[in-house]
DNA sequence: CAGCAAAGTGTAAAATCAACACATCCCTTA
DNA sequence: TAAGGGATGTGTTGATTTTACACTTTGCTG
């Protein structure tokens, strides 16, 4: 291999992921302890170092892979972080990730070998390095990506009811949404379909289930919430 | 120093800019050929690689310094980008800014000694690896910039007209706005400042010199256009 | 002094958004 | 078996925001 940049400094490139989830009405994201050093035992989100031979995206798409064994995961760019000193060890840039998976999708066993737990992102500790950072940030391009593009659905059961709908959204927004005009907005977009399947976890009187028609979607995709 | 990561792979970090001007009505970027191998000779955005004792936002600053001997220009980053042979030599991660100038401000010959050439957003050539992506995105988040906060002074003179303002709209936007719907929305924001001076430029008439406020501004920061 | 080119100005209709309350259903339990 | 509780589900109205639209003024130029 020719050497170009001989005269240049490399540095460890690393993806850090916020994987956000959904459960008992709030929203989560997987942390867990860190398990190397520097920094062993610190709240910390999962990460991994990108090898030469894949892309950031690629990487990013392993290390969840490598946590939760789910594959085809809705994830998008953070961003880069590189302060000098954020790793105390090395340069270490990082590459920030943030993860919208169904929480069901990820088994109890699995979460619990790899020591990380859902904690809501209402209270979130210090975690090690900039990673608390890196979650603020995360949280609002996400929000963002929530309010004009369906991509809440990644959060949810294939099936779902309107006011866990309404609930995702109130708990991403960190406000109460009225329902008529929720339900309102809802059945303006004719790709979230109704079923004629009755949730009755929820209630005692039971309500419909929706669902997420990707195809309609694709036809004319206009969404916003 | 204690090496802790040693099992893995590092990599040259980069940065690359894309630098927004705005002249003639037209948003332009600034592209020159490449200088160096691989790709020498080929159109595209100026970069340089990331020391190991500066962060990347400094990186990003130190380039365009390089440039254009500006400093505390408005920079954000777009993102990290990563395929695996995006360099066609060697693992390179590059991190693309955006940036904004006033085109008054960099002197056209320091233009000319580093071959550089402002050209309009409509009409970039292909550049050399990702680059192109790399504008795209920019472009995307440097319009939604644009929307709600007000950036846009960056790239315009102190004091400036509201024909000025909006043909910059326009442009960024890439659709015409009704004069009077604009105007009434810039009326409503306090802080563009309307002064006594008059601009003789641009027409017979004249018109009123404007300036953006970034006390009062800050004082009561609500900005949308 | 006529013509031109850009500056500057208001209103009305349409669309969107925000506020708001009660009946239904089904299960539970007294 | 009747009453109570808790979540589901449903429309209207006023307020606000957005859009569409045309003519006069000014000062220089020929």
């Amino acid at each position: 291999m020719t050497t170009y940049y001989q005269e240049y400094q490399k540095a460890f490139v690393s993806v850090d992921c916020i994987i956000f989830g959904f459960e008992g009405g709030k929203l989560k994201i997987l942390i867990g302890r860190r398990q190397m050093n520097p920094g062993r035992g610190e709240w910390s989100l999962y990460g991994g170092f990108v090898r030469n031979d894949e892309s950031l995206d690629a990487a990013a798409d392993r290390t969840l892979y490598e946590l939760t064994g789910l594959r085809n995961v809705y994830m998008r760019q953070v961003g880069a972080f590189g302060s000098v000193d954020r790793d105390p060890g090395e340069r270490v840039i990082s590459i920030a990730y943030y993860a919208l998976i169904n929480v069901k999708d990820y088994s109890d066993q699995m979460r619990q070998e790899h020591h990380v737990e859902w904690v809501d992102v209402e209270s979130i500790p210090t975690l090690y390095s900039d990673h608390n950072k890196m979650v603020r940030q995360a949280r609002k391009l996400m929000r963002q990506k929530m309010r004009t593009e369906p991509v809440g659905f990644e959060l949810l059961p294939n099936l779902f009811t309107l006011t866990q709908l309404q609930r995702l959204y109130e708990a991403v927004n960190g406000e109460e949404i009225d329902k008529r005009n929720f339900r309102k907005r809802i059945k303006d977009m004719d790709f979230i379909e109704k079923t004629e399947l009755i949730d009755k976890t929820g209630s005692k009187r039971g309500a419909y289930l929706y669902r997420f028609n990707k195809k309609m979607y694709n036809e004319d995709p206009n969404f916003k919430l």
